[in-house]
DNA sequence: GTGAAAGCGCTAACAA
DNA sequence: TTGTTAGCGCTTTCAC
């Protein structure tokens, strides 16, 4: 193993100073030709690259972003990463990333890792757990020390930084809108716990859609699915809610379910139950992700342009850091349009 | 925005030395009670944290790994960070993620960008293009300036590392095997093109399953897609080409196929010609993930349990970080075990 | 045209 | 018990 050549060692081997080897590399007109030839040429030779962390010492910047999202096995987070990379790299950014699994700990720990330099700002979408318990000093904390945040998806709006979100309320309510005029006369909702703002958010999109059509609100029709049981272990239990859930409520027509495991796994238990989908059962997802697009049959689903999240994001977040001195404390929400993506599971009945 | 607190900001406010300060927070006993006190309590107050970047150039460490991988939006890469992660943060490393989108330059841009420093090592499964081109001179390269590097799954057999596999070509023998043993006597393989080790080897595998069982080899039950098509782009030309081979393979009545995303397609391809899973046609597909999992019907698989590949790939690596000096340079190839997930799409016809 | 010195934030050997 | 100094690798101002 050959030790990486140091400005330093350049310097002693060809026998200038440590300064002359830094301007001669840097192309500076106040080096002498040959000398810049010289030194380029020897560093050419051993493959000199300048160390990275020491820039980031000197210049008190990084040029990395941390995200910190709940769990990286997860189509729709997948795709916000694909878009903060590329254009955090087109940026020469590099992308750290963090995974709360969903833990109020974990994202803690993870924040705290990273605040201490090691990054520039932040993208975040928040854990469950900490949405349950209501506790941002962390996130507060990070941004008082001149660490900018943007969050996405899962959102706080006490908390003032930068967001990308999607018009969950509009959104949901044109999906179930579609469900209704469909000819869909009993529909249901699977979501999440009232704390989950996506879940929040979308639940009343389906409200106001019944509303708007003179459709009186059924709490029955409403399950909301407990907690941390879209990870992948407890499938089953996932499975038992929705089992139940379509036990209790016979002559239901249409799901909006706001993801796409909940969709999959209500067109399962559809499915055992004999139900033919989308003749009897029509159903629309959040979140156009593979399982969707490889769902027999085919998912009708609302695509978030998961990928344009994350290039808002990164955007978002590096044009705060490269004109951090200017002091802007305007912050901006992003709302990013969706798309109703027509599949096999919705189907007119006229 | 306050400015974050140093070592010598604290240093002056309480008039010592920024020495003084240092160990005091690190407990030295060299310290007196009351100092320490006083310094903690200022410490906590103006929330104080130790500059990373600093610490690394001192450390000449930075205790964060980067991993670079092919694609985030496949479920077998997304589990495998996952157990890299977990690995890593229980030993204090920050774990940085590129991306190289099957390209040759992007993953040398990428190695490039965290070379310099940034990290200590690298985890990375070696993008399509790199392995058609067959140029692992970055990789090399950044081994001979000591930075160690870790390949799973697509590695590359003349670069000595640390490596994680699975043994591809026992596990397809097995798979097939049991297509063999389920009375299936006209199977298909659908593969990558053989620059991709993992294409190759589970095509070996196949033929070896043949073989042992006196079934003579047929080129036309081979298909070897073409390049880059499992991105989630060109699903019409994958499907395309697999309804081709179906076209040309009449009595086909068993398909084992190298990734889930194949066998989901050519499940698809299957449905649309009226042929019944598992009764005329039974599949078994490679990376047990989300796919498979919720496929309908449920698809057989081979689990190549990628979490415990991820935190493999994290224990070589910084098992080798933390002995560095000792200049171990026998390489270890971990073979994790593989199991075939008995699903719906298999069944025996006795 | 080239080099010395200071400094980014921190630690550790050594002095006081 | 506390402080001074040097140094990690680099840039940049200011002398020479």
């Amino acid at each position: 193993m050959k030790q990486k050549p140091t400005l330093k060692v350049i310097a002693k081997e060809l026998d200038v100073s440590v300064s002359t080897v830094s301007k001669a590399l840097k192309d500076s007109k106040e080096i002498g030709a040959k000398t810049k030839e010289r030194v380029k040429a020897f560093a050419k030779l051993y493959n000199y690259r300048p160390n990275n962390i020491a820039l980031s010492l000197k210049n008190r910047k990084t040029k990395t972003i941390g995200v910190i999202i709940p769990e990286i096995v997860h189509h729709f987070f997948t795709t916000v990463i694909s878009g903060i990379e590329k254009y955090a790299n087109e940026q020469g950014y590099n992308v750290i990333v963090g995974l709360s699994n969903e833990s109020f700990d974990k994202e803690v720990i993870n924040l705290d890792m990273l605040a201490n330099g090691s990054i520039d700002g932040f993208i975040i979408s928040v854990a469950k757990e900490t949405l349950a318990k209501e506790d941002f000093h962390h996130i507060t904390e990070t941004i008082d020390q001149g660490v900018p945040i943007v969050m996405f998806d899962r959102v706080v709006d006490e908390i003032l930084c930068d967001k990308v979100i999607v018009d969950d309320v509009a959104t949901s309510k044109k999906a179930v809108q579609q469900l209704i005029s469909n000819g869909c006369k009993k529909i249901g909702i699977i979501s999440t716990k009232d704390y989950v703002s996506v879940g929040r958010l979308r639940t009343r999109g389906y409200l106001e859609a019944l509303n708007h059509n003179h459709i009186p609100k059924n709490d029955d029709l409403i399950l909301k699915i407990d907690d941390k049981l879209n990870s992948n272990d407890n499938l089953e239990q996932l499975e038992a809610q929705i089992a139940t859930f379509f036990k209790q409520n016979k002559q239901l027509d249409g799901i909006f379910a706001v993801n796409e495991l909940y969709a999959i796994t209500a067109m399962k238990v559809a499915r055992k139950n004999g139900i033919q989908i989308p003749e009897q059962l029509q159903v629309i997802g959040f979140t156009d992700g593979v399982l969707s697009k490889h769902a027999y049959p085919p998912l009708t689903t609302i695509s978030q342009h998961g990928f344009e999240m994350g290039e808002d994001c990164a955007r978002l977040l590096i044009e705060r850091l490269e004109k951090q001195d200017e002091e802007d404390e305007t912050y901006q929400t992003v709302v990013v349009k969706t798309d109703l993506v027509l599949r096999e599971t919705t189907k007119s009945k006229s």
